[in-house]
DNA sequence: CATTTTTAGTGATTTACATCACAAAAAATG
DNA sequence: CATTTTTTGTGATGTAAATCACTAAAAATG
């Protein structure tokens, strides 16, 4: 997605760019910093999440292979609204506000395609608002695996293609940990899932989308 | 903002645009239904919401003067992933898709902005996820009551200046009728409100705010 | 490799909120 | 303007999920 402007431009692209290395649970910026610029994830798995009081937080989405993160900061606010994690070490690109401006106004194509993808993550968004309103913790659950799997993939061995720690898959699901855990148990029991350790196979896509789609 | 472009091209919409009138309850599109254009309220106002099950829905929120309806289904996705009823009686300005797609290909400062009027609701959409997740109801209803004011201002007797049905306004907290109802009267007791029928006046917006603010 | 720290696992208890089940008032409708 | 329909007001009851309060296992760390 970096890579979506003009030809031309990209010289002054690399030559404004910033390369980062980041380590397994260093955190990239939080929310309350100013912003400065927008970063794309070039390797590795970030999680963009909110935090609430001490150790309350909500995962909104996760980042990999070539996402934008922080573009919420953009316009009048000039404070990120989310913080962002690496989840794993990674490489994650910078590009300050100014020349990412300029990018915008000299590739209407590129400002075109991330309009576009805002509208989907808008989408996105309010899709899970609306399943932290009015579903249970159950379907969120299964929601949330649903589209773990979707987005990541799976292994050799069946298991959905990244490991999340307990926490930070409620923190996912909107839930807190022991209810997760618990959910997760009554899966197991009827057989929808497997674990072992931080891997989860689906079983039985079918029945966790069923609970993703009823009614209460 | 439908008015963000070229002169130039003003003539064009003329040409292209559809103006509807629209009576308060009026259904403007639906979710499912299949995208043709977006829309644009001239007057009156819409509420935009997602419908869950045969009674529950959750309202994202207000569209008033001058704002875009229905650009959530722009790109990939053909349906509309929400509906929009009118709240009162308004007009509507319809614009078909095509024509649209190229006023953004045309107008890049049209599309920049829309852009950005994404990112600020994008920001908005993940406040208000992270307020479904975590804030109790009273806080949730403190912080709709605060926004309406934001949004609507306020009349000469100093209520606000929209008036909602409790139902709609639970809609809009995401929460049962009931239990916003018992909200409200604590809130009186507490002198943090005032109501009169369906009007409500806002005694002290700092404590309504604190309750915005509080950890659990 | 011993020890601090983090993550996982699990029951008992509490509570915020939804659900149910009504009555009364207000608004819409023929 | 009488009557159906919608909105409002309010208690009683149920329950999903948070909170609390621990033990056990893994990982990280010096």
């Amino acid at each position: 997605m970096c890579r979506n402007c003009l030809k031309q431009w990209q010289p002054a692209i690399a030559a404004n760019k910033v390369n980062l290395k980041v380590k397994r649970g260093e955190v990239i910026f939080n929310e309350g910093d100013e912003v400065r610029g927008v970063y794309f994830v070039y390797d590795g798995v970030v999680k963009v999440h909110k935090k609430w009081g001490a150790d309350k937080e909500l995962i909104i989405r996760f980042a990999t292979g070539g996402a934008i993160l922080g573009h919420r900061g953009l316009g009048s606010n000039n404070i990120y609204p989310i913080s962002a994690t690496a989840l794993e070490d990674g490489i994650i690109c910078y590009i300050d506000l100014p020349f990412f401006e300029s990018t915008l106004k000299v590739n209407t194509d590129f400002t075109y395609n991330l309009m576009l993808f805002f509208a989907s993550e808008l989408q996105e968004s309010e899709r899970k608002m609306r399943n932290l309103a009015h579903m249970s913790v159950k379907g969120r659950v299964a929601q949330a695996l649903i589209s773990l799997r979707d987005q990541f993939g799976k292994k050799e061995d069946g298991s959905i293609n990244i490991e999340l720690s307990r926490q930070d898959l409620a923190s996912y699901a909107g839930a807190t940990y022991e209810t997760v855990f618990r959910v997760l148990n009554e899966m197991l029991k009827e057989n929808l899932i497997k674990t072992s350790g931080k891997k989860i196979i689906i079983n039985n896509r079918e029945k966790l989308l069923d609970l993703t789609a009823q009614e209460s």
